[in-house]
DNA sequence: TCCAACTCCAACGTTTTAGTTGGAAACACT
DNA sequence: AGTGTTTCCAACTAAAACGTTGGAGTTGGA
C-alpha cells in the first residue's frame, strides 16, 4: 500500500476534532486520537507537535468553519435576520462538535485565539450586513449592529451550550428542535424590529 | 490547633470549586486542589470519595446558588424583564467561576444533572414567573413562557461562553460591560415586548 | 540497482496523576 | 494519666499519559 501523507493527516485531524469536541483538550488522550484514527501516535507528534499544538490547529481550522459556516449576505427587514437564526441553528444542529470546539475554546480563555485576524474579518463582515441594514432602515438600529448579531448569535447557540438548563426548564415535555427553532426565529425577528410601544 | 473539620471541608471544596471552574474536570488535578487549599490530598478522598464525585458534589452545590442566585417574583412588564436580564448579567459578572461551572456541566453532556430535582424546581419558578406575566397580559405571548425565560437567560450568558467571539466581533473599541449591559437589557425588553408591527 | 529520504509502527523511558497506607499529633472521655 | 478515636500528613504504589527512539518497509531518483 502506498503512502499517503496528506490522507493520514486528514485521517489524524478528523479524529482529533471528534475527541477534543467530545472530551476537551483535558479529558482528551492522544493515544485514543491515534487508535480512533488507526494510526500510530507517532505520526500526532511529527505532523502535530505536542497536544496543545495539536489542539490549536484543530481549532485554527475548524472554527474557521464556524465562523464562515452561514454567511449573512443581505438582510432585507426583521424576518431575514429571524431566517439566518434558524439557519445558525441549523448548523449547530447539523456540526454539534464544532459547536462545542467554539464553546470550549472560550472556556479556555485564551489571550489571544488561533487565527484571530482570519476570523475576525468574517465576524466583522456579519456585523457590517447587520449595520448596513441599519443604516437603509431595513432593521431596528435601537441596538448596536455588533451587539445585535452577537446576540442573535446568543439565542441560536445557548441551547448547545447549556443542553442541561434546557432540560430542566422544559418539565412536562421536553422541547424539540422544532418548537425550539420557531421560538429562537421569533425571538431573533424581534430583536430585529423596531420598538414601536 | 484545634481540629477543624469543617473548615477543612468547605476549604478543600472552595479550592475545588476554583480550579475546576478553570481548568474543567479533565484539567484539574487533585494535587492542585488541595495545595491550593494547605491541605493534604488524602483529605479529599476521606471527605469526597474519588475525582468524579467530588466535581459532582462541587456542581450540585455551587449551581444550586446559580439557578436560584437572580429570583423572578413579579414581572409587571417588558422593562421588568430587562432589568432581569440585567441583573442576571450582573450576577455572571460577580461570579464567572460559577458561570464557568454551568458550562463545563453543559459540555460533559451527562445524561442526568446533579441535583436535577432541586434545580429543575428552582428553574420552573422563573418558568412560571413568564407564564403568570403573558396570562396577565403583562408581556408579550408570542414565544412560549418556557422558551423565552431560557432566551432572556441566554442573551445574558452569552458573553461569558464565548468571550473570544465577542472579542473578535467588536473590531476597533472592544466592547465594556456597561455597553454590553446596555445593549442586553433593552434586547430582553424587546423580547417581552408584543409585535406591534 | 544502489542509496538517501520519507512514512510508519512497536516498544520504550519519563513524568504526571489518581488513589492508598502507616503513623504522628490532637482530641474526648473516663 | 490512660485509652480509644479522629484529624491530618508524608511517603508510597500503580496506572496512565506524554513524548521518543530504533528500525523496518516504501519511494524516487542517480
Amino acid at each position: 500500500m502506498a503512502w499517503n501523507t496528506a490522507e493520514t493527516k486528514r485521517r489524524l485531524k478528523e479524529s482529533a476534532t471528534a475527541e477534543f469536541a467530545a472530551h476537551g483538550l483535558g479529558g482528551t488522550t492522544m493515544e485514543r486520537i491515534a487508535r480512533r484514527a488507526g494510526i500510530n501516535k507517532e505520526r500526532l507528534y511529527t505532523y502535530f507537535g505536542d497536544k496543545s499544538k495539536l489542539f490549536a490547529a484543530v481549532l485554527a481550522d475548524e472554527l474557521n468553519k464556524v465562523a464562515a459556516a452561514v454567511p449573512v449576505e443581505h438582510l432585507d427587514g426583521p424576518e431575514a435576520v429571524g431566517a439566518y437564526a434558524g439557519a445558525v441553528f441549523d448548523y449547530h444542529a447539523a456540526h454539534p462538535e464544532l459547536t462545542r470546539l467554539l464553546l470550549w475554546e472560550g472556556l479556555l480563555d485564551l489571550p489571544q485565539v488561533p487565527e484571530e485576524p482570519a476570523r475576525g474579518e468574517t465576524y466583522r463582515r456579519k456585523v457590517e450586513a447587520f449595520d448596513r441594514a441599519q443604516r437603509a432602515k431595513l432593521i431596528s438600529d435601537d441596538i448596536p449592529a455588533a451587539d445585535l448579531a452577537f446576540l442573535v448569535l446568543a439565542l441560536a447557540g445557548w441551547w448547545y451550550a447549556v443542553p442541561q438548563m434546557a432540560r430542566m426548564m422544559h418539565p412536562g415535555e421536553p422541547s424539540t428542535p422544532a418548537s425550539s427553532r420557531t421560538a429562537l426565529t421569533r425571538a431573533a425577528t424581534k430583536l430585529a424590529t423596531p420598538f414601536t410601544g
